[in-house]
RNA sequence: GGGCCUUUAGCUCAGUUGGUUAGAGCAUCCCUCUGAUAAGGGGAAGGUCUCUGGUUCGAGUCCAGAAAGGCCCA
């Protein structure tokens, strides 16, 4: 017996609850596990290297997209036999973890952390991480996801005295041993060969392992530090590299757009184009004339230094009515408020080193900037503020004069250096003004245009103030508008290592296949890599700076210790992180300065980029690391990761040894909500992960994924997780049920198979086994391709094959009474062949709904439930994968006929809804006109197709002008190239010959001849296409040149047959809506108008045998018709029919 | 301002090297099958293939330009 199976389940519920009974059948029989071990010892392996998911927040739903296509694979290499690492990772240092800490806390500034102290911090940081990772696993478990996981408990647990008491020393158990250390050097150790499972990148070969490849960059003189301009978020008090302003840095803001005036002190204007002398005779006698500078960022202009202009564009010098005379863009007039009255203009060439006063000159900042600035200039006087020339101004916004503040702003900071002026940096690492700059000392850049707008007025260098809307890059991580600041930054310089890094991605193969380009154009255009961070949870940059300004890169734990001079004892036993470490001091070899380690934390890239190396024991085993080696496959979404994980990986692995860390990349696009729009909790589209697996049901979400093509955004929603549902599950679902219940009303078990004397195979099923066979193939062709998609919608094209024809038309065969043999062995073959689809379908399928494949596998394999499954049991996942067997000649005529058949019943029904006689109205025949094969195939299928139909005969009609007239058309694909122009008249001319006659010409295989003016053309019955069209007023339609008709003329026989059926219905209708079992024998009375009694008469055998009646007994009068029934009236007769259970 | 991508049914998308009447799924409506099916089947409706030129016997497809939207760079 099987476990009886619901045949009407309330799906979704259904589906989760049976989730995790499974989940609870894996962990009671450690099914992975036993899965690990028995692949330990195989010679194929697998290499799987995960991208670490940021151990920060719960998981979301877009996470499990890409971590079923990791299980998928993972999974599908189990099943063919490779042995695999099943690593998980966690990524876990940078800024995203701080944010959150900062927040719980309660902090506002980096003050806040020095002040309460860096070490708690660090280990709130630490604690953050393992309590995410704990909730991650758990949620990955939840997916289905196999890999070696942690205990969330263990996690916890070190979570808890992270922060209480890191220093106390206990034990973790592994395999029997126990390994002991301090709670901060065991955590320090997650994922190391002794304690295994997930790595996380905050451990200490992760960052000792960066160290090395940092060396390695120092010794080819790549690591510098550099002076620039960058965005700078001032609540983070950091930098924001290129790389994470790309991803998600710019948003829409409203700022104050400031016009303001430069005085004009010094011009020449001999080379200005005058309306007229008079105009030039004003311009020179108004003593007021300015250039019109245009910034959004009005806590720049007290930095202001220079004016740019396009040297090409063209200038106007415009006199409003107060006198005032303005230079601006000739295309940006609109700026001027009120009258004014054109000069004339000039090109911004002759613009070029105008002198102008500055707005804030009376600065101290700026006093002390233009001093400093003469000490470097001896002798050359003071400097002036000018007019320079750049290329890059344009007039689509402002008034095409900029305004230059070379500490504030990154082009501003490069026309600076060559123009060798002067700067200011306004602003401190809060973003705070430094002391000089007057009433805005102290005041928050963001905060003070209204007051930048008030003190230029009162010195009259204010024009006009908007309201502007712009893009504006605000931090990633917070939100918060940046600043630009002038910074000392590390930097790996990409010179070298650029080229390098180019040939080696090219070594990988991408999928989809853009990726490469993507990838390469990241990397030819990238600038300089900044690697450090002012912030305090991360790599510790192993980099010691001297007083004298020279600094040395360490590239190991032992090399630090074998240089400390000083806090060695400080460090010893603790994680390379803050504070610890930064008490270590080192000496220079010949200067005998003390160097300091800088106090600078890495870009959290570093930590991801590693993991090809860290984790594969590079340091410690070689021999390990060369068999896993690159890796096979990673997958990630790729927005963002050609500039961040993907770039980083192949980074470092270039730097380390110029090889590919992995052979496949797979990128996948954006999961959106079901509009198109990003998921935000803000924005109240967020769907959980946990929320998305109880309700739909985990295996539903990992079809959505897998059916979904990579370079697409996925649109996630319950609308398109209700249609994986209803149409991959249920009907699947359903097949299962069906063969269950009937497998358990006859005591079918799979023993029978072994009889082999008693079968006999079908057509129907000769031929699910061949589409078994062909979707076999097709799948693991597909998932050797890493092609998800063609495999999954292979699978879904399989279950409507055998859901809606195989055993559609096998039903019959279930209920057949075994009282011939040769019932017994069509029966048997119907088993049979059912099991074996099923029980194949479920190790087919298993890699992509784990779940649903245990549960079906466990009750039909192993005749017992999931719930109570015993430890020995099998997992579906611990079987082979199924191999396809080469499809016979046999095998693909019967493809291609079933293929055709399916096309007639289309036809047919198509013919039967236009008619108006429905299928329960059975018909005389039904005429087909069809070629040799087609009807071969009709033939073969005859007895299906006319149940199918409900016709008691197919027909071919000898004459197929009785259903059909002929359409010819050229073959244009052929004919248009050889013919070229005089087509045309080759098709009107094909048009006017009688249609039919050139039909009876091309079918006969003879030319055609066709006179275009003095020629005569010959065509080819190849050239020539000819189409049956099914002639009006006879129902019938046609496809594929298969045209079908039904013989409408309806028999009393035939009416009664029909009337017959209805009854049928209506009884089957009575017995579903009763409640009654499958077997369940029923006695049935009823009263019915003369007709339909007769008709009842007629066919009692026919209706009993249907309904499973025992009796049908006409009654006197509706009152004594017995048990649950229905009245109704159909096709003119009536009946009032009742049941009850014998 | 520069580069790239997109634009096909109400929605989401296919549409081969240019070729005959541009398809699918979802949604809507009608009909239907049901002794597994909350499923399935048939039909209807829904399209100036963003626009304008060009190349060609023939353009959703190729070329040029424009518009709208998106991404990236500045």
């Amino acid at each position: 017996m099987f476990q009886p199976v619901s045949s009407q389940p309330n799906f979704a519920a259904q589906l989760a609850e049976q989730e995790r009974n499974v989940l609870a059948f894996w962990a009671r029989t450690r099914a992975f596990e036993r899965l690990r071990d028995k692949l330990a010892g195989a010679n194929r392996q697998y290499s799987f290297l995960d991208g670490p998911i940021t151990a920060n927040n719960p998981m979301g739903v877009h996470h499990a997209w890409g971590r079923t296509y990791k299980d998928l694979w993972q999974r599908y290499h189990a099943m063919i036999g490779c042995t695999q690492r099943w690593q998980n990772g966690f990524d876990c240092q940078g800024l995203w973890v701080e944010v959150n800490v900062e927040k719980d806390l309660g902090y506002t500034s980096k003050r806040d952390i020095e002040a309460r102290g860096v070490q708690r911090f660090i280990n709130l940081c630490k604690q953050r991480v393992l309590n995410s990772a704990a909730l991650q696993t758990e949620q990955s478990i939840r997916l289905g996801y196999w890999m070696d996981w942690d205990d969330p408990a263990e996690l916890r647990m070190l979570a808890e005295r992270i922060v209480q008491d890191p220093a106390q020393a206990i034990s973790l158990r592994r395999n029997g041993r126990e390994i002991r250390g301090t709670v901060e050097q065991l955590v320090g150790q997650l994922g190391s060969p002794e304690l295994g499972r997930s790595y996380f990148t905050f451990s200490d070969e992760n960052n000792y392992q960066i160290w090395g490849m940092l060396k390695k960059c120092y010794e080819r003189g790549w690591i510098y530090k550099g002076s620039d301009v960058i965005p700078w978020c001032p609540r983070c008090a950091t930098g924001i590299s290129q790389h994470e302003m790309d991803t998600e840095g710019y948003k829409d803001r409203a700022d104050k757009a400031i016009v303001a005036r430069l005085k004009v002190r010094r011009f020449n204007a001999a080379e200005a184009v005058w309306q007229s002398e008079d105009a030039r005779r004003k311009f020179e006698a108004s003593e007021e004339k300015y250039l019109l500078v245009w910034t959004t960022t009005p806590w720049t202009l007290p930095a202001n230094v220079m004016a740019a202009v396009g040297p090409k564009l063209t200038y106007v010098i415009a006199q409003q009515s107060d006198g005032a005379v303005y230079v601006l863009g000739a295309q940006t007039l609109k700026t001027l408020k009120g009258d004014y009255e054109i000069l004339g203009e000039l090109h911004g060439a002759a613009l070029i080193g105008w002198r102008y006063e500055g707005l804030f000159d009376d600065l101290p900042a700026w006093r002390q900037a233009a001093e400093q600035w003469q000490q470097r200039h001896d002798g050359q006087g003071a400097f002036e503020h000018q007019v320079i020339p750049w290329d890059e101004v344009s007039e689509a916004e402002g008034t095409g004069i900029v305004h230059i503040a070379p500490g504030a702003g990154p082009e501003d900071f490069q026309l600076g250096k060559q123009f060798d002026s002067p700067s200011l940096a306004p602003l401190d690492e809060d973003g705070v003004y430094l002391d000089g700059f007057g009433p805005l000392t102290g005041r928050f850049a963001h905060d003070v245009p209204e007051l930048v707008i008030e003190l230029l007025r009162e010195k009259g260098y204010f024009y006009r103030a908007d309201t502007y809307l712009h893009r504006y890059p605000h931090c990633w991580r917070d939100g918060t508008p940046l600043v630009y600041r002038l910074v000392d930054e590390w930097y790996i310089s990409m010179d070298e290592l650029r080229h390098e890094m180019i040939e080696v991605a090219k070594q990988i193969r991408w999928i989809p296949d853009f990726g490469l380009e993507r990838e390469l154009d990241w990397l030819r255009n990238m600038r300089d890599w900044m690697i450090s961070k002012k912030r305090y949870w991360g790599l510790a940059l192993p980099i010691w700076e001297y007083p004298d300004g020279t600094f040395e890169v360490i590239g190991s734990k032992e090399e630090l210790r074998a240089r400390a001079v000083e806090g060695w004892e400080e460090f010893e036993g603790h994680t390379p992180h803050r504070p610890h470490i930064d008490k270590v001091k080192i000496r220079h070899p010949k200067t005998g300065l003390i160097g300091t380690r800088i106090p600078d934390v890495g870009n959290p890239w570093l930590d991801a980029g590693i993991v090809a190396y860290s984790t594969l024991r590079y340091g410690s085993d070689p021999d390990y690391w060369r068999k896993w080696f690159p890796a096979d496959f990673i997958t990630e979404s790729f927005p963002g990761q050609f500039r961040n994980w993907f770039y980083s990986l192949i980074a470092m692995s270039t730097v380390l040894e110029n090889k590919p860390p992995t052979r496949t990349v797979l990128g996948f696009a954006t999961l959106l909500d079901a509009k198109g729009k990003p998921m935000h909790k803000s924005s109240g589209n967020m769907i959980e992960f946990n929320e998305a697996a109880d309700r739909a049901g985990a295996d539903v979400m990992r079809w959505l994924y897998c059916r979904q093509a990579y370079d697409d955004n996925l649109l996630f929603g319950w609308e398109a997780l209700d249609e994986v549902r209803r149409t991959v599950f249920i009907p699947l679902w359903n097949v299962y049920a069906f063969f269950v219940n009937y497998a358990n009303i006859d005591g079918w078990t799979p023993d029978r198979m072994t009889e082999a004397a008693d079968v006999s195979y079908s057509a129907l099923d000769r031929w699910i086994l061949a589409r078994l066979n062909q979707v076999i193939g097709q799948t693991r062709a597909a998932l050797d391709d890493y092609n998800a998609r063609t495999a999954t919608l292979a699978i879904e094209k399989f279950v409507d094959d055998l859901s809606n024809w195989y055993v559609r038309r096998s039903r019959r065969r279930f209920w057949r009474n075994e009282t011939d043999a040769a019932g017994r062995a069509d029966k048997q073959a119907a088993y049979a062949t059912l099991y074996h689809v099923l029980t194949t379908l479920c190790r087919l399928m298993a890699p992509f709904i784990p779940f649903f494949s245990e549960a079906l596998w466990q009750n039909l394999a192993h005749q017992r439930t999931v719930a109570q499954a015993d430890a020995s049991a099998e997992s579906v996942h611990h079987q082979p994968y199924p191999v396809a067997a080469d499809l016979s000649a046999e095998d693909i005529q019967l493809l291609r006929d079933t293929a055709i058949a399916r096309t007639m019943v289309n036809l047919g029904h198509s013919t039967r809804a236009q008619s108006g006689f429905k299928v329960r109205q059975p018909l005389a025949r039904a005429m087909v006109v069809a070629d040799a094969t087609a009807q071969a195939a009709i033939r073969a299928q005859e007895d299906v197709i006319a149940d199918e139909l409900n016709v008691k005969q197919i027909e071919f009609v000898a004459r197929e002008s009785e259903l059909v007239h002929y359409k010819i058309l050229p073959d244009n694909k052929k004919l248009g190239p050889q013919f070229g122009a005089l087509f045309p008249q080759i098709r009107k001319a094909l048009s006017e010959l009688d249609a039919g006659q050139v039909a009876a010409t091309v079918k006969a295989g003879r030319p055609v001849e066709l006179r275009i003016g003095d020629q005569f053309i010959a065509l080819q019955p190849d050239d020539i296409l000819v189409q049956a069209v099914p002639r009006e007023g006879l129902v019938v339609a046609g496809e594929d040149g298969i045209v079908v008709a039904l013989d409408t003329t309806l028999t009393e026989e035939l009416a009664r047959e029909g009337l017959a059926r209805e009854v049928v219905r209506r009884v089957n209708e009575l017995r579903k809506s009763a409640g009654l079992n499958l077997t369940d024998r029923i006695i049935a009375t009823y009263t019915a108008t003369p007709r339909l009694a007769a008709a009842m008469k007629d066919f009692e055998w026919y209706i009993r045998n249907e309904t499973l009646a025992v009796e049908l007994r006409e009654v006197a009068a509706p009152a004594e018709v017995a048990g649950q029934q229905i009245s109704d009236t159909f096709d003119s007769e009536s009946l009032t029919i009742g049941i009850a259970r014998q």
